[in-house]
DNA sequence: ATGAAAGCGCTAACAT
DNA sequence: ATGTTAGCGCTTTCAT
């Protein structure tokens, strides 16, 4: 019986459509540019109290939300920021894309993905987030050389910022002590008595790679540990990668080690399968430690010991670090994190036969 | 000594800033009404084939992109999706944004992510995305139960879909057959010989924990097997609450299980890590089967046999459902996915003591 | 302190 | 088949 519309009221969206500044404006009785200068966050404009009050209020009522895209289209900013990924089925990068998501959110940025599939080249997806101007910057990560993505970086026209990797040109990136990392795993296992310490090595990337041999070669120098190249195997970044330079560590070591460090954890999870196919109990036979405390050190068995990496700091501060690019209050941010700690869980013991 | 700014020079980027549609209007002697009827992709527009191929070219020497935020703010959408997630770094969340990501490619739209906070009420993820204007529809996924979820989508005021899910008054969703993957699991245990097989089950969710559920119980009584409540225990979605659940349904038992049927790979995890403690042998002593085929499946020891889930499907599937609603093609999309298969690994095998 | 007016780059009537 | 015009919602000089 109560008629659907009757005079005044104030129900929140007066038409089907969202309400515009100039809703708010007409309701609250000022010009639209003054409504702007209130509702537009930068609230250092001056602006009456009563007359701000008034807007605020209107808006309130008219439930407005500001429509990013005209406030884009007037500024020239999209207020977002790209990430693109190799692969997202990879803790590194999901929880990357954690970090990044927050860092954005929190200064008023969205986060807009890209998925770079397996095979396509790189460019194509950073063209794809840049060309078509929707985002400001780009947070670039990768898992092969640096050189492709690069150009394909700068023909965005975008600042961008490497996440993960550095590389000589690089003014904007924000990466790991993989050889700090490295060392401390391998000073554990050194700890603990081992100096048969196997390695299985990245190849594909520089950064990662060679940072993290380097530590195991430095670690095993300082405790004065001879080093034997039959105890290193490439694995690469995967776990079938992992379970078959375990396996040929195995085979061509005249004397089997009593640890291994594997370069990530997907090498990892490969190497303690190969390991459990020979029936070599981990860690009571042979310890293994590695890089990067992601969620699936803890649902293996047994457990594993880890470096803790800050992965998702690194795409909280690669967010920060883009958008005050973006913003021009800095030029250039090069910042290597270092690891922040050990954790020990049950893949690595004393070597065997030592006593306690 | 070369003058910088001397004749007709046809270098891409006239000034710093990017081709708009008037500089290659102008370049081609059109109106950029008529280059915009090119350029637009909407290429059913009438235009002489002379002044297509002029402004066609124009365009490409002046490496001309469209400013997406300008179509945007003319056409009212934004030509981007949003997803927000409780857990990034859950396969099946990842998988699903894969899917997501290339069906909202395909179709030209971008994908926008939103991790939802654990604490942060899934309302203010899907505010921040659809109340600033910043996508034209929602994918919604979440762990808990609905109600919460769709209250936030409605306020949204944009299309929604629900994935992984569906429910009374839900008119766009696209899920799973969690009973059909549950029986099928059950049934590859039953065809081993295995009579006493336990669940660890889910409970937060009504579609997923239900549906697998009932799926275990209907496999059973179709065998002719009794149900017996002791073998079942609630583990919810982690790998600490498999672990529990697989421990208590080890200890309320009076005769020990020779099979489980954990929910998810989460949940199996746990439940492996709890087994080997106890000392027991997978697949030796007691098999496993789980649903979702997702990476880590393959990485575990044993690796795990599991009913094959079309998760990544789901999301692109999703996508595109949702843009056929945005693009008005569709009105209301329920589609329920069927289980793919069973991948036989090394967790399942004979039940012990039964010969060949 | 506030209003008037212009314009970001694009698309879509409405002419012609 | 092509040009003219208006305007999406906002910010930002420039006046007052």
């Amino acid at each position: 019986m109560p008629k659907k519309t009757s005079d005044a009221r104030p129900s929140p969206p007066p038409h089907n459509l969202r309400a515009t500044l100039n809703d708010v404006a007409l309701q609250a009785g000022v010009d639209v540019s003054t409504a702007s200068r209130v509702l537009s966050g930068d609230n250092k404009q001056r602006v009456g109290q009563d007359t701000r009050n008034r807007i605020l209020e209107a808006a309130k009522s008219l439930d407005y939300h500001p429509n990013i895209t005209a406030r884009s289209l007037r500024v020239a900013k999209t207020f977002s920021l790209g990430i693109a990924v190799p692969q997202l089925d990879n803790p590194v990068f999901s929880q990357m894309i954690i970090g990044a998501e927050r860092g954005a959110r929190e200064r008023g940025y969205s986060l807009l993905i890209a998925h770079i599939e397996e095979g396509s080249s790189d460019d194509a997806a950073y063209e794809r987030l840049a060309s078509t101007n929707r985002v400001d910057g780009l947070l670039i990560t990768t898992l092969d050389d640096n050189s492709v993505v690069l150009s394909a970086a700068q023909k965005a026209r975008v600042p961008f910022m490497l996440l993960n990797r550095t590389g000589p040109g690089i003014s904007n990136s924000i990466y790991f002590d993989s050889n700090a990392a490295a060392r401390l795993a391998v000073e554990h296992l050194i700890g603990l008595g081992h100096t048969r310490i196997a390695h299985l090595s990245g190849q594909l990337n520089p950064s990662t790679g060679i940072g993290r041999f380097a530590g195991y070669r430095d670690a095993l120098a300082d405790a004065g540990i001879a080093f034997d190249p039959e105890l290193v195997a490439v694995s690469g970044y995967t776990i079938k990668g992992g379970a078959q330079a375990m396996r040929k560590v195995l085979e061509q070591a005249k004397q089997r080690p009593t640890a291994v460090f594997p370069i990530t954890l997907a090498a990892a999870a490969g190497a303690i399968m190969a390991l459990q196919q020979y029936g070599i109990r981990v860690p009571e036979d042979l310890s293994v430690v590695t890089v990067h405390d992601g969620p699936i050190a803890e649902a293996m068995f047994p457990p594993l010991s880890t470096v803790q990496m800050p992965v998702e700091q690194m795409g909280y501060d690669g967010a920060i670090g883009l958008i005050d690019l973006i913003e021009g209050r800095k030029t250039t941010t090069n910042v290597m994190m270092q690891p922040q700690g050990l954790i020990i869980r049950g893949s690595t013991a004393r070597v065997p036969g030592a006593g306690t």
